[in-house]
DNA sequence: CTCGGTGTTCGGAC
DNA sequence: CGTCCGAACACCGA
């Protein structure tokens, strides 16, 4: 599930359903290899509420001001969800955090590449693992800066989390193929003015995606219903191809990326 | 049966 | 230090 528009999407689940409620307990089910909250951490949670759930780049957190704080990566395969009353858990990997009243959050996590952990406060936490800044948050000025000064393949600085927080390989491709830049290409060989364009068509990539989080449409021109080697381009008579960059595969097209 | 994936981390090389 | 590469993590579906 896990991108910048899907972490949020699992941030309101949270807020929606999670919040000013006492935590009772907790369960969980098929958890080995699962990194979860120790039982000291779990001590410190019970009896708390959590009044605010934020989101960073891809991490959700939950707390209050005194803290402690919940802090959740869903990894490749994760999702949060709250239900009501009791509920069949799942085979694969979860954890839950219960509420009074009946109220559970759980945390699904099929490939076990997510994680939680217990925090005192988010800001120093983020502070301490050096994460850049959410990608919604992040100006233009900062933005060109950041680029410009990557010597790398721009595909992989997009998806470096310490560089901008949020951004991973679907939508890190949508945008460079909206802006017709190769994800090869140098961020440092752009100038300004192209890399103000990546930017913009950034934040309309992740715009979208958070409106179709509210049921917007998504483009049918857009990479993402064309993700295969062969397909034909949405934006011109160009041709999808596909490579390794960053270490992860990249789909372009050969034609208007250059 | 094998491969690959909306993610990260680690070690080693340059 | 910045960057790149391959491997590893665990599981499921094509």
């Amino acid at each position: 599930m896990p991108e910048l528009p899907e972490c949020e999407a699992n941030r309101r689940r949270v807020e929606d359903g999670a919040l000013n409620r006492t935590i009772t307990g907790f369960s969980e089910g098929n958890v080995t290899h699962l990194d979860l909250p120790t039982p000291s951490e779990r001590k410190r949670l019970e009896g708390r509420q959590f009044t605010e759930a934020r989101r960073h780049g891809k991490l959700i957190f939950a707390g209050s001001a005194t803290g402690p704080w919940i802090s959740v990566h869903l990894g490749m395969t994760g999702w949060l969800d709250c239900v009501d009353g009791s509920f069949e858990p799942p085979n694969w990997g979860h954890f839950v955090i219960c509420f009074e009243g009946d109220r559970r959050l759980v945390f699904h996590n099929r490939r076990k590449l997510g994680w939680m952990k217990v925090i005192d406060d988010p800001a120093t936490y983020l502070d301490d693992t050096g994460v850049g800044p959410d990608a919604m948050e992040m100006g233009e000025n900062a933005f060109v800066d950041m680029l410009g000064k990557s010597r790398g393949a721009i595909k992989a600085a997009l998806m470096d989390q310490k560089k901008i927080a949020g951004i991973g390989n679907l939508y890190s491709d949508e945008t460079l193929y909206q802006v017709g830049i190769s994800p090869k290409a140098k961020g440092s060989d752009l100038d300004a003015a192209t890399l103000k364009k990546v930017h913009s068509a950034l934040c309309d990539v992740l715009d979208t995606l958070l409106a179709a989080n509210d049921g917007g449409p998504v483009p049918k021109d857009w990479l993402r219903h064309r993700r295969e080697a062969g397909a034909a381009c949405g934006l011109c008579d160009g041709t999808i191809r596909k490579a390794t960059v960053g270490g992860r595969t990249a789909f372009y097209c050969s034609e208007h990326q250059s």
